[in-house]
DNA sequence: TAACAATATCTGCATTAACAACTACTATGC
DNA sequence: GCATAGTAGTTGTTAATGCAGATATTGTTA
């Protein structure tokens, strides 16, 4: 039990080292080739997924994986780089979409494109596809089990 | 390769959200239970396990998971809680220890319980022993291979 | 040992995040 | 259909971050 707890504390501290670390690698790679900060890369990414390119601003919110909070200004700097526009909702007066632009796209497409080959180079290259699909399993079983990670605050 | 790409891909954005959305439970008990921010706590729990309590500035600022930037006013905020001490270094009149005061240590003690039992309930709980073991060994995989990583500016 | 580069930490300033009002609109119950 | 509660989003305010100097000290070299 001893030996068990420590390897459990071990698990989620490497974990989180090295999920931190890649971060931050990602992070700067965007910064430097792109330009591009990556909680504005988060915004554009979901949007690019997107039915039309398009979302109010309180699913964006709980789509988000960073901030969470904060979305109204994230998205007015975002927008007023060009990158998304905002739109009132017709069929809900209160609320807004915002949608990704021309500029946008192109940009979260780049984006995408070193993105990836960075997650290539500073995680995927140390690991077998077994490896891989373990972890991808291993990870969907929390994130999936655990009712407190749907969305993070769904159900407070 | 295509099929592949996309397990590849999804296993990071997985490991991602799942991450952040635990960090954002286990700071959230934290929060509540002790007014501990995260980010004091990483402070604390780095203390707690360096030799005398004690460590440089800079040892301390490169071990820290989260910040990375702006340790000076961390810890000041975290010394005008009482949590920890500045004292000079004699061997090097340029720097400053910071060492964990008592009260220091027994609230991290308190938060390493706490924070134990959290791990515990969201993470452990969802995990087999197997699957525990196979995280912790993909994860250092990573962590050990790529150079990147080792405190994420060693050889910028 | 004087001069110059490097290191450890701090400070100032601009940007971003966090949290609590606030506004506008929608939904519900009677 | 009106009063009240709930939702969507913004705004204001304060704290925390990020980054570029500034300071003091150490290390190195001619």
């Amino acid at each position: 039990m001893p030996t068990e707890d420590v390897i459990q504390g071990d698990a989620w501290e490497t974990t989180l080292r090295t999920v931190a670390g890649l971060l931050r690698v990602f992070e700067q790679t965007l910064q430097e080739e792109l330009d591009l900060p990556l909680a504005w890369f988060d915004v554009l990414t979901n949007l690019y997924a997107a039915p039309d390119n398009r979302m109010r601003m309180q699913t964006l919110a709980e789509s988000l994986i960073l901030t969470r909070s904060g979305v109204t200004r994230l998205v007015d700097r975002v927008e007023k780089a060009g990158l998304v526009t905002r739109e009132p909702a017709k069929e809900d007066r209160r609320g807004y979409y915002a949608i990704l632009t021309e500029q946008g796209r192109n940009l979260v497409e780049s984006a995408h494109e070193v993105h990836g080959k960075d997650i290539d180079e500073n995680f995927t290259r140390y690991l077998t596809d077994r490896e891989m699909k373990s972890l991808y399993r291993i990870m969907s079983k929390v994130w999936t089990g655990n009712p407190a990670l749907l969305g993070s605050r769904s159900q407070e």
